[in-house]
RNA sequence: GGGGCGGUAGCUCAGCCGGUUAGAGCAGCGGACUCAUAAUCCGUCGGUCCUGGGUUCAAGCCCCAGCCGCCCUACCA
C-alpha cells in the first residue's frame, strides 16, 4: 500500500519550540515509522513554510535581508527536527523553483476551471510600509456600541462583524499609526462553486467514521458557510502570479504552502531520478494519505486544500478537467493534535514561555522528549507540559518500566553467559510471556494504524510491565546451581526474546534508544534507519543550495516477532535511559549552573 | 457574534452504537524481593463523571440551559 505521509510545515520565523513537534512531527513520525515496519510504501513529506508577511517583519527585526532570514531558520528548523529522528524522505522548503512552479500550475489550471474569481475588495494598508494590514491588527471604536478597542472584523464588546472601513479612529495594533484604505483586485477561490463536492467528500468520511470526532465535525461546521477566499495578496515576498497585470502581487502564504505536499513529492521523485515516481501516492486512488498538524490548521488541510485539488480537478459546480498532475487525490485523514501548553500557559516566544527543542534534545535527549510527546501529548485535546511531569514520566516509566527491563536482561546475561544462552523445553510461564508480548504486535499496530498513539505506547508499556513481572515470578536471579543452569539459560533466552519484540514494538516511538538496544542485544547493523542532512542544489537553479532532510529507510524491520540468536555475544550493558534529578523550571537546561 | 472541541480519582488521561459494583498509569500507603539506574513485583487508599433541568426501564455517554478552558472566524504547530 502506498502511504503518504503529509506533515505540516513549520513556518521561519524561529526554531521549533517542543510544542511545535508534538502538533506535527512526532506523530506523523511515529506513523511513518510505523506504516513501513508494517510493509507499506510511505512517503513522508514536509518542509519550511517561508512566505507571507510576518517573515518580512521579522527580517526587519533582525535587520537582516529576508533571503537570510529564511535561510537561517531554515537549517535551524532542519537540524531540529533531523536531530528529533524524524524520518522524512524530503523535507524542502516553499522557496524552491519546483515548488514555485507546481503552485502556479496548480493555480492556472483552478483557474481554467472556472474557480478563481476576481473581485475587488477594500483593505487597509499601513502607510509607512505599504504592507496590507490584515483585519485582526486593526483597532478602533466600535461604530455600533463604540466600545474603543473593537478589532477590524469583529467587535469584542457588542460582537457585531465589522467592515474595518467603518471603524472610528482606527490605528494599526503593531505601530499604532492610521491604515490608508485603498481598493484592491484579489483572486478569490471560489469555494462556494466546490461547496457542493467538499461536503460530499465530507460526508464520505463521515461515514466511515475514520477521523477524530473534532476534526470532521470542526470540518463540516466551516463547509457549511463558505465565502470566496483571497488566494493572493499585495506583496512583495511569495510566489509570483502567472498572469499578466499582477506583477505587484503574490500568492497568499496558505494557498502556497499546502501545495507543498505535492511539489515536495514532485521534488523527491525528481531528486530520485524517477520524475513520475510521485504519481503512485498522488494518482492511484487506493493509495493513502495521511495530514499531521495542530488544530489550528484544520480549516486549510481539510477545506482550502481539498478545495483547491477539486477546483484542480474540475469536480465542483463549474465542471472542467485536471491538468498534468492528473487526478490528484484528496486527504484520506486529516489528523490534527491538539495545542501542549507549558505550565498551563500556551507557548509564547516574545513572554519567553517556551521550550526549544534544541535545548531539549541537547540536555535530555531525543528519545526523552518523544517518550513524553507520545505519552503525554496533545493527541486529542491541549495537554500540559510541566517539567514535574516530564521528570516523573521519564523517570518511573521510561526508566524504571522500559531501561530497567533491558538493563537487568542484559546485566544478567552478560554475567551467566556472556552471549544468549540456549533455551531448554520452555515451561507454561514462559510460552505465556512469548505469546502476550507476540500478541502485543497486532493490538499495538492496530491502535497506531488508526491514530491513537497513546494508547498504543500503553498497551507496549503494559507489556514491558509483564515482562517485567516475569523476571519477578521465575526469579532467574536464584538460578545458581549447576543444575539448574539450563533453566537459567531458558528463562534468560526468553526475556531477550520478550525484549528484543518489545523493542521492535517502541522503535517507532523511541527509535533512537531501539537501535542502543539492539546494540546491547548484539546487532551490528543499524536497527531503526535515521534521517540525515544533504546538501543540494536546487534542481531548476544551479546557483541555489539548501540542507534537505532525507534518508534511506529500506532496511526499516519489519513489525514482526525476530528470534534471538543464540551465541551472540551480550555485554554487561551500561544504562541506555538516563534518570533524572528535579529539574528547576526556572533554569531547566542548567545554564545558570 | 457565528462555528467547533473539551471539562471523568491528587496528577496525566481511557471510557466504542446509553446497559450490571466508572477504568489505567503515575503519585500516596502497606508488604515482598534483590538480577537491575533504590529499579521491580503484589496489595491497597482514592471519583457530587463542571452545574442545573429533561428524555429513558437504564445517562459519564442523548436533549436543553448555564459556567469554565481552548481553536477557527483573510497568514504562529
Amino acid at each position: 500500500m502506498k502511504v503518504l505521509s503529509a506533515v505540516a510545515w513549520p513556518y521561519t520565523n524561529g526554531p521549533r519550540h517542543i510544542g511545535h513537534v508534538a502538533g506535527f512531527g512526532v506523530p506523523a513520525d511515529v506513523f511513518s515509522r510505523y506504516m513501513r515496519m508494517a510493509g507499506h510504501d510511505v512517503l513522508m513529506v514536509s518542509g519550511t513554510d517561508e512566505h507571507g508577511t510576518p517573515i518580512l517583519v521579522l527580517a526587519e527585526q533582525e535587520g537582516a535581508t529576508v533571503q537570510e532570514t529564511v535561510d537561517k531558520y531554515n537549517a535551524v528548523i532542519v537540524q531540529d527536527l533531523t536531530d528529533l529522528g524524524l524520518s522524512y524522505d524530503l523535507f524542502t522548503r516553499t522557496t524552491t523553483r519546483n515548488h514555485y512552479r507546481v503552485v502556479q500550475d496548480l493555480f492556472t489550471q483552478i483557474r481554467a476551471n472556472g474557480y478563481m474569481i476576481e473581485q475587488t475588495t477594500t483593505t487597509a494598508i499601513s502607510p509607512s510600509t505599504g504592507r496590507t494590514l490584515p483585519d485582526r491588527f486593526l483597532e478602533g471604536t466600535c461604530p455600533i456600541c463604540g466600545y474603543p478597542e473593537a478589532r477590524g472584523d469583529q467587535c469584542d464588546n457588542c460582537g457585531n462583524q465589522l467592515d474595518p472601513a467603518d471603524l472610528i479612529n482606527p490605528h494599526s495594533k503593531i505601530n499604532g499609526e492610521v491604515p490608508e484604505f485603498i481598493e484592491t483586485q484579489h483572486f478569490f477561490l471560489d469555494l462556494p462553486a466546490l461547496a457542493g463536492a467538499l461536503q460530499q467528500w465530507l460526508d464520505e468520511v463521515d461515514t466511515a467514521g475514520t477521523w477524530r470526532p473534532g476534526v470532521i465535525n470542526f470540518a463540516k461546521g466551516i463547509a457549511n458557510d463558505m465565502h470566496p477566499r483571497a488566494m493572493t495578496r499585495d506583496i512583495d515576498w511569495g510566489i509570483p502570479i502567472p498572469v499578466d497585470g499582477w506583477e505587484t502581487k503574490r500568492f497568499y502564504v496558505w494557498f502556497d504552502a499546502v501545495i507543498g505536499y505535492l511539489s515536495a513529492a514532485i521534488e523527491w521523485a525528481r531528486r530520485l531520478g524517477e520524475p513520475d515516481r510521485w504519481r503512485d501516492w498522488w494518482n492511484d486512488p487506493t493509495a493513502l494519505s495521511y495530514y499531521f498538524q495542530g488544530k489550528d490548521n484544520v480549516t486549510f488541510h481539510a477545506q482550502i486544500w481539498p478545495a483547491e485539488l477539486l477546483g484542480y480537478r474540475g469536480l465542483g459546480d463549474k465542471g472542467g478537467e485536471p491538468g498534468a498532475f492528473g487526478e490528484l487525490n484528496l486527504p484520506t485523514e486529516v489528523v490534527a493534535s491538539g495545542f501542549l501548553n507549558l505550565a498551563g500557559a500556551q507557548f509564547s516566544t516574545s513572554r519567553g514561555n517556551v521550550i526549544y527543542v534544541k535545548d531539549m534534545i541537547a540536555t535530555y535527549g531525543a528519545d526523552a522528549l518523544r517518550y513524553f510527546i507520545c505519552a503525554a501529548g496533545p493527541e486529542t485535546q491541549d495537554s500540559d507540559f510541566t517539567w514535574e511531569e516530564f521528570v516523573t514520566r521519564n523517570n518511573n516509566e521510561l526508566v524504571a518500566g522500559w531501561g530497567n527491563l533491558v538493563n537487568r536482561t542484559a546485566s544478567m546475561i552478560a554475567k551467566n553467559f556472556g552471549q544468549i544462552p540456549e533455551p531448554a523445553a520452555l515451561e507454561p510461564v514462559d510460552e505465556e510471556l512469548l505469546a502476550a508480548v507476540r500478541a502485543g504486535f497486532g493490538a499495538v499496530g492496530a491502535l497506531l494504524e488508526t491514530q491513537r498513539q497513546k494508547a498504543a505506547l500503553a498497551e507496549a508499556m503494559r507489556l514491558v510491565r509483564l515482562a517485567n513481572k516475569y523476571v519477578t515470578d521465575t526469579e532467574p536471579f536464584r538460578l545458581k546451581g549447576d543444575d539448574q543452569r539450563e533453566r537459567l539459560g531458558t528463562v534468560l533466552h526468553t526475556l531477550a526474546q520478550a525484549v528484543g519484540d518489545l523493542n521492535t514494538m517502541l522503535a517507532p516511538f523511541l527509535p533512537h534508544s531501539s537501535n542502543q538496544v539492539a546494540q546491547t542485544f548484539g546487532a551490528t547493523t543499524q536497527f531503526m534507519p535515521m534521517p540525515q542532512i544533504e546538501q543540494v542544489r536546487d534542481l531548476d537553479d544551479d546557483s541555489r543550495a539548501y540542507p534537505i532532510i532525507t534518508g534511506e529507510y529500506s532496511g526499516t524491520p519489519r513489525w514482526e516477532s525476530r528470534p534471538v540468536t543464540v551465541g551472540v555475544p551480550v555485554a554487561k550493558p551500561t544504562p541506555i535511559f538516563a534518570k533524572l534529578d528535579a529539574i528547576d523550571p526556572a533554569d531547566p537546561f542548567g545554564h545558570d549552573a
